[in-house]
Formats: structure tokens, C-alpha cells, sequence
DNA sequence: CGTGTCGCGTAC
DNA sequence: GACGTACGCGACACGG
């Protein structure tokens, strides 16, 4: 089948950014509409006109980067220069102040930046963003009420003004400047250094109005040149006014002149627009009643239902039916070059259809029904390490392969893994909403494509149009190194990780199945018993019924939907009634079967004994991976009765395990990146960390620690690590708030390197909008610029815990991937098969032991370098459960 | 019957 | 409201 060449693609279209003057477009909207408030009596008129004006801007001009800037209130240079400069604008009305932080709320919930710098007006900042476009070779468009922003226009700017309220926009390139005032954009400031402005106080020459300015500009080209020589200026009467008022003309045009160059830390990069946070956008806009604008949300489902059809992407695509015809358009790829890859899954991991493209416009696809006479060429693509591929989620490609026992090489891009890395809060990076995004058309969800659809071929030529971006987004973002150098090989090593798996032994989980079967039945009878009737003890609400309804017990904590049941709750109220410890024990037997006994032999590879996570290197927000079906990174550990259950998790026969794990990997970080030298001599000494926090604490020698002392000290490194609170710390250990505090101040005060960093991260977030690893990894942080106090403080312990977290995850996926490459080189037997945020698990055979522990600590303790050392400890035993140190 | 949310609990 | 990052369970509500 082929159909006509799409036109919706235009890869390389110079970028493009909007910048919105949101002073002029706010105050517009505020006098253009009729008061308007929601039913709690929150004014929301002017910022319902605002997002209706914004939307619709989007809709018509699709920029790919936006800010929305905002004048700052402080006195900026022009009071300076003149103090008369809109001295007698009034305050802003109370109802249009309260709309203003509603609407910088709603812009950050929406995701957009908002951009505001101290004493430079939105004017400024717009000129400023513009100016830098341009020297990226960007295309600009300004929206302003404010006739002064049309000096900015230029061959790369264009400037919209709002015209009848903001209903209707008026656009203004060069050309129509010229035509509407027979000037050049840049002579409009000397039109104004003329003319002055009434609504900006700027005086301008006495006696000059628009015409004769006018006049002036066009026939002098400049106010330089008409002050220069007034002589030659129509009338003694103007001649006089001109020569009198020169001063005040010239500074007319100062004030009117646009700052261009504002110190404005912002890098364009980081103005693109994502994702809205859809949850806090749509909660916001239900509760200011914005039901119409709920549907337009860019991007949502409802705006594209309710706006035209979709226009769904379509390339030139050959649909391989018969294995003559892929055959054909097999023989037809080059061995070498860059190809795209799209294998479309069902959710069982099943194959729906492939697609491979060569260049953006010619692309092959194979449905389902010729998959099987098509793998084994398909598959031969990936034999080629000289083809590139180019994928989006190629790991499930490559766990095929590695499943298969073919070749996986040639792996070059992973569109996915990219967008992560580009923005790691988003929800998802599927390949629909990147195409969408990066403006290359809609691609239909996979499951949501019409029957007949070449979606997969249709994927692979819009991968094909996406990765370049994608590319270039990361070299200017400063990912690229992080993305060549650690996570796309990380790739293969988890998928080799996943195909690999952990033996599980079934007839473990069985027994304990049972045995806990067996308890949890006596349980639920004694607890029965003692309610005096019978009832769900799982369900919280049945369990708050009998607890705080029929035995009278007190409410000491409530959840959003009745009183709290959890574990704190139960034990504070464990002396006054026997039933509560039955039920914190049923809650622990219940936990630890359905989720971690049941669950997990539910996951058993019948074949093999073994079970395969997928470790998802796309979820988290700071870096670390996560692991899901099963999740083999919460297995129980600290409690015995849990613990128990590592048991089940054994080497096969003849291996054994080895772990290793990073000791105090995230303090060791902070010490390296806070450069406290206090907290670095303490690890250089290679002291009992908690132990050495408490002596410096509680101003004790080192032995003078009481065990007490050093559990409180334990979980203040823990509090400084999450960006600690008084009252976060005073609730985990049982302490006041004031207490709390004291040690608090006691820890920063010894080590003043950590508070300077958590001072100087959050004060850097503020600026920059984001945070970064040791690796160059970035997490953007809108929030903490919020109005908002809660999500502000969010975000500043974000910005404190990220560079952390984020760093050791740096660390150990480098030490995964120089360690898979020195197993692999060595022709070790021993395999990589678990990652557990600070741990490595190993399988291999016992003879393997001492030369692969030594491999193993040199490549995590030298995976970087610091300025403290990292520590690792191994241990070794047949199964999770029963490790021995192994000694160095 | 499925889907989404909540409360809860496990890990680092 | 309330120290960071995840995943998954059962209960429950809701809509077919």
C-alpha cells in the first residue's frame, strides 16, 4: 500500500518561540471581560480571558519553546533615570493582584515558564529572549498590548498586538511596520523619544504629537539626527521646542529603548514546552469552574476530540504482506547507515508488527501476519553492527534477541531514553506524544490505530524525523555525554540483566504460602473474637468501624477519607486493647503473601524456575531505575518475618551469589558535592558515620556515644539527605519539634559545607529552574518558584535530595556498565542480575568467587572519582538470604 | 466486568 | 500541610 507523501513533516524547521508580555495580556483581559469569580468567590475573569487568549495562540502558532514574563516590582532603572516614569500609573485593583499568582500557579501546573527578573519589566524580557533567539537562528513571535515591542520586530521576530480587548491579535513583521508607520521597527524609539507616551509617562518633546514625530523620524531617519541639527525641522515654533527639550527628548528614547540584554539566567533550552501537569492542571481549572477550558487543554484528549479530526501521520510506506515482499524490501537496506526500528508489543510482550525505515520518507512495515515468516530477515538487521539503529524502547527488542540467541548489535539511539533524560518528570514518553510534540504529526496510539493501519512502519519513519531532534536537544542540553556514555549502553546491560533473570524457588514460596495461610486464619479468628463480630480486617474503613466505633479506641490521625489505621497509629494505640498488635501482626503476614509470596509465584517462569523484572530506566525522577513485574528492589529486609523471604531467591545449582553494596553511598556524595570538610574527613578517616554525626551533635568524644544518641544521628543523615524538616525529624524519631531543631542546627553548624549546599542548590534551582547530578543530569523543578508555599518547600527539598539521589544512581550505572563490559571481556561465567539503588547482585560459579569480587569492588569503588573514597561490601552465599561477608 | 483512586507497607 | 525515590496489594467507587 502507499499513500500519498505526508506534508505534516518538516523536520528541520528552524525552531520556534513565543514570549508573551503577561503584565499587558493579564490587565487586558482584566478590563476586557466582565468580573467573573467561580463559586468560592475567587475573582478568575481576567485569567480565564488570559489561557483562552494563550490557547488559542498555541493552537495558531505552535511555537515549541514559550515563556510567559512578568515585570518585577522593584524599582527598576528607568524610575532611576526618571522619576517621574509611570509615577502616576495606579496600583493594581485587589481582585486583578489576587489573579495574578492564580495565574502563575496555573502557568506552572500547565508547565509553561514563567520568566521575571528584579527591576526589568516584561518589555525587557521579551526583548532580551528575542535577541538571544535570534542568534540561535530561532524564529520569534511576541504577544504584547504594548505598542512599544514593534522596535523588536525583525526578519526573525514578529510581534502580535492585542487588538479590541485580547480577543483579536494584529500581526507585525517588518513589512507591516513600515506600513503603518513609513518606519523601520528600530525608528520606532525615536518616534517615542519624540512623541513621549502618556500611558508610560514618558514626556517626550512638548508640543510634538504623533504626526509631527512622525514627520521628524521619517524625514531624519533618527532623534540623534533631528537634535543634531534642528535647523533644518519645520517652524521656528518645533525648531525652538526641539532645541529646548533636546534633553528630555533624548532621554524620552532612553526610557522607550527595550533592554535587550537582561542578565536573565534562563537558558531558552529550558523554555520548551512539556507536558502539563495534567492532574494539578485539571483540579485548578475545576475548581476556578474553567469547564471550556478544561476540553482546549493542549494536548488533552478532549481538545483534540473536540477539535477537527486528527490528522494522522502518513509516509510512504510499503506494507510487506508476503515474504517475497519483505524479502524484496530487505535486500533493498544498506548494510551500512542509520535505520529505524519500531517493534510494536502487545502488553503480554507478544509481537503485533514491525516497521523499519531508512529515511524519513520511505518505510517498511510488517504486520502481525507475516511476523513469523519475516523475523528471522528482521532479526537480521540487528547481525549488522555497522547498520545504526535507531529505536524507541529497545530494550524489549533486544531481551527478544538475547531470548533468541541472535546477535543485538548496532544500537545507537533510544528515542525514549532520550526524552527521559530531556525531561525526567514527564508521565510518559511514548512515541505518540514525542511526535506530537516535536510537531512531525499525530501518530495514533498503537492501540488505538484503525485495523489496517501501518502503524508500525508508519512509527519508524516518524522515528526516523524524531531522533535528529531529539539529538540536538541533547547536545545543547548538555545530556549528550550522559546519554552516549552511560545510559544508552546501560540499555543492553539491563537487558541482558532481564533476560538473565533470578531463580526463584518455587517449592520455598509454596511452604511458606502455606505456613502463612495458616497464621493469618488463627488471626483473623482471634481478631474476630475480640471485636465481637466478624469483618474485613483488610479493609481500613471496617477495621476504623470496629477500632474507633464499637471499642471506643481514640482517633489520632485522619486520612483524607476517614481515621488512619497505619502502622504509627496502631502501635500508639497497641497498649489499650489486645486486638490492635493481632492486627499489626495480620497486616505484616498479609503484606508479606500477597505481595511478596504469591505475587512473585505468580511471576515464575515455568520453564526455567526463574523470574524476569523489567528494570524501567524511564520512571524515576532523579535517575535510579525502578523494577516492576516483579519489583526485586523492595524485597523485605529489615524486619526477620520478611526477610525470610530471600530465602527463595537462590543461585541456580552450582552457582552462588555475590552482592555488593555501595556503604553510605548517598552521605558520601553529599560530602564530595557540599565539600564539607568535616563530613569528608570523616569518611577519609573511615569512621562509624552515625556514630561520628552523634559525637559532633551531642559535642561527645566518639566512644562517649550512647547507642540512642547514635540511632537519632542516624536518622538526621538520613533528614539532611531528604532535605530535612524539624518536623519530619521530630516525628521519625519521637522527639519535639524543638529538639528536633536543636539537632538540626547542631548538624549544620559542624558541618557548614552542607548548609551552604542545601542554601546554594535550592538558591540555583530558583535560578535556573532545575537541578543537576554529577553526571550532568537535570531535573527540572518549576515549583520552586511557586507562590504556593507547600509546593514551593516540595520543591526545595527536591532540589536538595536530587543531586543526591541522582548522583549515586550516576555512580552505579557507570559501575553496572564497566563491570558487564570487564565480565563479558574476561569471559567470566558470572552475570550481573540484580540492581538494587546501591547494590549489585551476581550469579556465577563459586570457582569464579575471588577474582570476580575483586573485579567487582575495583569497578564500583573506581566507577568515579570523588573526594572521598567510595566503599563497597561483599558478601557471598547460595541464596539472598544466607550471605557471609567475604573478606577483602 | 473493568478502571481509577486510596490507604497502606515494602525497599533504598 | 508535615524529610527524598519508587511499586503493588486489597478495598472501594464508579460506569458499563
Amino acid at each position: 500500500m502507499a499513500t500519498p507523501q505526508d506534508t505534516t513533516v518538516n523536520a528541520h524547521a528552524a525552531a520556534k518561540l513565543m514570549v508573551i508580555d503577561g503584565n499587558s495580556l493579564l490587565h487586558r483581559a482584566f478590563y476586557a471581560l466582565p468580573p467573573l469569580s467561580n463559586a468560592a468567590g475567587q475573582p478568575t475573569g481576567a485569567v480565564c480571558g488570559f489561557l483562552t487568549m494563550l490557547f488559542r495562540l498555541l493552537e495558531t502558532a505552535r511555537p515549541d519553546y514559550l515563556a510567559v514574563a512578568f515585570d518585577r516590582r522593584a524599582p527598576t532603572f528607568r524610575h532611576q533615570a526618571y522619576d517621574g516614569y509611570k509615577a502616576h500609573r495606579p496600583g493594581m485593583p485587589d481582585d486583578l493582584v489576587t489573579q495574578l499568582g492564580l495565574l502563575k500557579d496555573l502557568l506552572a501546573a500547565l508547565r509553561m515558564s514563567v520568566v521575571e527578573l528584579d527591576g526589568y519589566e516584561a518589555d525587557d524580557l521579551l526583548g532580551t529572549l528575542a535577541a538571544r533567539a535570534e542568534r540561535r537562528d530561532w524564529q520569534t513571535v511576541l504577544v504584547t498590548g504594548d505598542r512599544d515591542a514593534l522596535q523588536l520586530v525583525s526578519p526573525k521576530t514578529v510581534t502580535l498586538l492585542t487588538k479590541k480587548g485580547i480577543t483579536e491579535v494584529k500581526r507585525y513583521d517588518e513589512a507591516a511596520v513600515r506600513e503603518e508607520y513609513g518606519l523601520e521597527p528600530r525608528q520606532i524609539i525615536d518616534l517615542k523619544g519624540l512623541m513621549g507616551d502618556a500611558s508610560d509617562n514618558i514626556p517626550g518633546v512638548p508640543g510634538v504629537g504623533e504626526k509631527t514625530a512622525l514627520k521628524l523620524v521619517q524625514q531624519f531617519g533618527s532623534l540623534e539626527e533631528v537634535l543634531r541639527d534642528p535647523g533644518r525641522a519645520p517652524g521656528a515654533r518645533l525648531q525652538a521646542a526641539l532645541r529646548e527639550h533636546a534633553d528630555l527628548a533624548a532621554l524620552s528614547k532612553r526610557l522607550a529603548t527595550i533592554d535587550c540584554d537582561a542578565p536573565l539566567g534562563v537558558d531558552l533550552t529550558e523554555l520548551r514546552l512539556r507536558e502539563p501537569d495534567s492532574p494539578v492542571v485539571q483540579d485548578l481549572f475545576t475548581r476556578m469552574e474553567f469547564r471550556s477550558l478544561l476540553r482546549r487543554l493542549p494536548g488533552s484528549r478532549e481538545s483534540r476530540a473536540a477539535d477537527a479530526p486528527p490528522v494522522m501521520l502518513q509516509v510512504d510506506c510499503t506494507v510487506a504482506a508476503s515474504p517475497g515482499e519483505l524479502r524484496t524490501a530487505l535486500e533493498a537496506l544498506p548494510g551500512r547507515g542509520e535505520i529505524a526500528w519500531v517493534l510494536q508489543q502487545a502488553k503480554d510482550g507478544s509481537a503485533l508488527g514491525a516497521g523499519l525505515a531508512v529515511e524519513p520518507g520511505r518505510a517498511v512495515d510488517v504486520p502481525a501476519e507475516g511476523l513469523l515468516t519475516a523475523w528471522e530477515a528482521l532479526a537480521g538487521v540487528w547481525a549488522k553492527s555497522d547498520l545504526a539503529k535507531v529505536c524507541h524502547d529497545a530494550k524489549p527488542t533486544l531481551v527478544r534477541l538475547l531470548r533468541e540467541g541472535r546477535p543485538a548489535r548496532g544500537l545507537t539511539f533510544d528515542a525514549a531514553v532520550a526524552a527521559y533524560l530531556l525531561d525526567s518528570s514527564r508521565s510518559t514518553y511514548r512515541l505518540t506524544n514525542l511526535c506530537r510534540e516535536y510537531g512531525l504529526g499525530d501518530l495514533p496510539l498503537p492501540e488505538e490505530a484503525p485495523s489496517g493501519y501501518p502503524w508500525a512502519g508508519t512509527a519508524a519513519a516518524a522515528l526516523h524525523q524524531l531522533y535528529p531532534l531529539l539529538r540536538a536537544r541533547l547536545q545543547s542540553d548538555g545530556l549528550a555525554r550522559l546519554f552516549d556514555e552511560v545510559e544508552l549502553p546501560l540499555v543492553e546491560v539491563l537487558a541482558v540483566m532481564e533476560h538473565w533473570g533470578v531463580r526463584v524457588e518455587r517449592e520455598g514460596l509454596d511452604s511458606m504460602a502455606q505456613e502463612l495461610e495458616g497464621r493469618i486464619a488463627a488471626l483473623v479468628r482471634e481478631i474476630h473474637g475480640l471485636a465481637g463480630l466478624e469483618f474485613n480486617v483488610s479493609s481500613t474503613r471496617q477495621l476504623g468501624e470496629v477500632l474507633f466505633g464499637k471499642l471506643g479506641l481514640p482517633v489520632l490521625k485522619k486520612t483524607k477519607t476517614g481515621p488512619s489505621t497505619d502502622s504509627e497509629v496502631l502501635e500508639a494505640l497497641a497498649p489499650q486493647h489486645e486486638i490492635v498488635d493481632k492486627v499489626l501482626e495480620y497486616r505484616t503476614l498479609v503484606k508479606l503473601k500477597s505481595t511478596y509470596v504469591d505475587g512473585l509465584s505468580g511471576l515464575i517462569n515455568p520453564a526455567t524456575g526463574r523470574v524476569h523484572t523489567t528494570f524501567n530506566q524511564t520512571v524515576t525522577a532523579t535517575g535510579r531505575l525502578s523494577s516492576t513485574e516483579p519489583n526485586l528492589q523492595n524485597i523485605p529486609v529489615r524486619l526477620e518475618e520478611g526477610r525470610r523471604i530471600r530465602k527463595v531467591f537462590a543461585a541456580a545449582p552450582g552457582m552462588v551469589l555475590l552482592t555488593a553494596d555501595y556503604s553510605q553511598i548517598e552521605l558520601r556524595v553529599l560530602a564530595h558535592i557540599a565539600a564539607d570538610s568535616n563530613l569528608r574527613q570523616a569518611f577519609l578517616d573511615g569512621e562509624d558515620i552515625h556514630a561520628r554525626t552523634a559525637a559532633e551533635i551531642f559535642g561527645l568524644q566518639l566512644g562517649e556515644v550512647s547507642r540512642a544518641q547514635r540511632a537519632a544521628a542516624k536518622a538526621v543523615n538520613f533528614g539532611i539527605v531528604y532535605g530535612i524538616s524539624d518536623f519530619g525529624l521530630s516525628r521519625n524519631i519521637g522527639i519535639t519539634r524543638a529538639q528536633a531543631k536543636e539537632y538540626i542546627d547542631g548538624y549544620l553548624g559542624r558541618y557548614p559545607g552542607v548548609r551552604v549546599y542545601m542554601e546554594s542548590t535550592v538558591a540555583g534551582a530558583r535560578s535556573a529552574g532545575y537541578v543537576r547530578t554529577l553526571l550532568g543530569r537535570r531535573r527540572y523543578l518549576p515549583d520552586i518558584s511557586s507562590r504556593n508555599r507547600t509546593l514551593r518547600q516540595f520543591a526545595e527539598r527536591m532540589a536538595i535530595n536530587t543531586p543526591i539521589q541522582g548522583s549515586a544512581a550516576d555512580i552505579i550505572k557507570v559501575a553496572m556498565l564497566n563491570l558487564h563490559r570487564r565480565l563479558v571481556e574476561g569471559g567470566f561465567r558470572a552475570r550481573l542480575i540484580l540492581q538494587v539503588h546501591d547494590e549489585l547482585i551476581l550469579e556465577l560459579p563459586p570457582e569464579a568467587l575471588r577474582e570476580v569480587a575483586d573485579l567487582v569492588r575495583r569497578e564500583m569503588e573506581g566507577a568515579v572519582r570523588l573526594a572521598v573514597p567510595l566503599v563497597v561490601d561483599l558478601k557471598t552465599g547460595p541464596n539472598w538470604y544466607d550471605l557471609e561477608p567475604l573478606e577483602t
